[in-house]
DNA sequence: TTAAATACTGACTGACTAATCAGTTTTGTA
DNA sequence: TACAAAACTGATTAGTCAGTCAGTATTTAA
């Protein structure tokens, strides 16, 4: 049984690449990131990052792979032992944390805004399913909101999945202008709130 | 006074290689895409695209600018001898051209939705320029339809700029979705309008 | 202690890249 | 026609890139 060595933050070598490899993919993008950048960004010889990945692709996969995970782990330690007044409530607290999130982990939005993961996921079935694994989750934890709003009465009668859909959108929207510098989603905030909730409460 | 010779379809050699390189940057990305592609996909040599275009960041700004002149021209055109019931109508009839363009014209928005513009804008005072003016004109046509809505009763009173800020990044959230091919904007359209009906018709 | 598995390296390769330049062809005009 | 400006080309360069490989160092388990 191996046991991998860790370094002082506790790393092995092989998470301190992909690390490495995310924050690099996400700021400058795929093609404008090679190996030799990663190897020296991690004290690392070339070879060695191709031992631990086998392609630039491969270490890609795991950078988005880790993205999807670290999105979903970190929303389920959010719900973990927290309850919600009502489904109205749990909607905006659950955007705040969203927007929180986006700013705390700029890098895992970042990538997941680049063009690159999308254009793969049409040839590689491994990307595609990340892609759609990291989306799925996140429309869900929208919808269960408006579900759980339209059950205690704090939500109109909306269409659950497309009502979701148009509200992550939009957060998405503010995300991008945010990670893009385009505008200050701290600006945003109290009108994306706003203008949440009026979808929410009236029905058309 | 030089004459510029047009090709078969009225183009210039020039304007050919500005056209190829907004497609293939829109599709490939920036550093994806070398100027030797740009040549074969108009039958020129390498050597005549750095005629025209000194560098490929140069000609990275050309295709940049072409895309600000083209949306705000398509818009332009789009309000000349036209009339609207009023602002609430207004703002429906200007989302669905806005994603109309968005499908037709999927290579513009595809190069404002990629990473590079606004990495590139950080050092340079042109692409920023391009960038601030494409969104600031498009802000304000959607900032226009909520005074207009407000004259004129059909919108409540609400804060037109950032109103307009919020509709703007719901929209540019749907056209994400939709050229990175995650979810139809056609399934969301109605969606999308209802939504926005909510936001602009009541008051908090 | 030892042997095997794992982790890692330096040196290398062939393909590709942006950009240059000297020289040729095409074009517009006087 | 003549000539100058503009448009264009082939050949080249210096550099970067992903990926390979033969071999070395380190770690693990017996």
């Amino acid at each position: 049984m191996p046991k991998i060595s860790k370094n002082s933050e506790g790393l092995s070598k092989k998470e301190e690449i992909l690390n490495a490899a995310i924050i690099l993919f996400a700021e400058q993008g795929f093609s404008n990131t090679s190996i030799t950048e990663v190897a020296k960004a991690t004290n690392a010889s070339t070879a060695n990052v191709f031992y631990h990945f086998k392609t630039k692709e491969e270490l890609f996969l795991a950078a988005l792979q880790n993205v999807k995970e670290g999105i979903i782990s970190h929303f389920d330690e959010y719900f973990r032992d927290r309850e919600f007044e009502n489904g109205l409530k749990m909607m905006e607290e659950i955007i705040a944390y969203y927007l929180y999130l986006a700013g705390a982990m700029g890098q895992w939005f970042l990538l997941l805004h680049s063009h690159y993961p999308y254009r793969l996921a049409l040839v590689n079935e491994v990307c595609r399913e990340h892609l759609e694994k990291t989306y799925n989750s996140l429309v869900e934890i929208f919808e269960k909101a408006v579900v759980k709003g339209k059950e205690d009465g704090s939500i109109a009668d909306v269409d659950s999945r497309k009502t979701a859909l148009v509200i992550f959108s939009m957060i998405e929207g503010v995300v991008r202008f945010k990670i893009y510098n385009l505008y200050d989603s701290g600006v945003l905030f109290a009108e994306l709130i706003k203008s949440c909730n009026k979808i929410l409460k009236y029905k058309e």
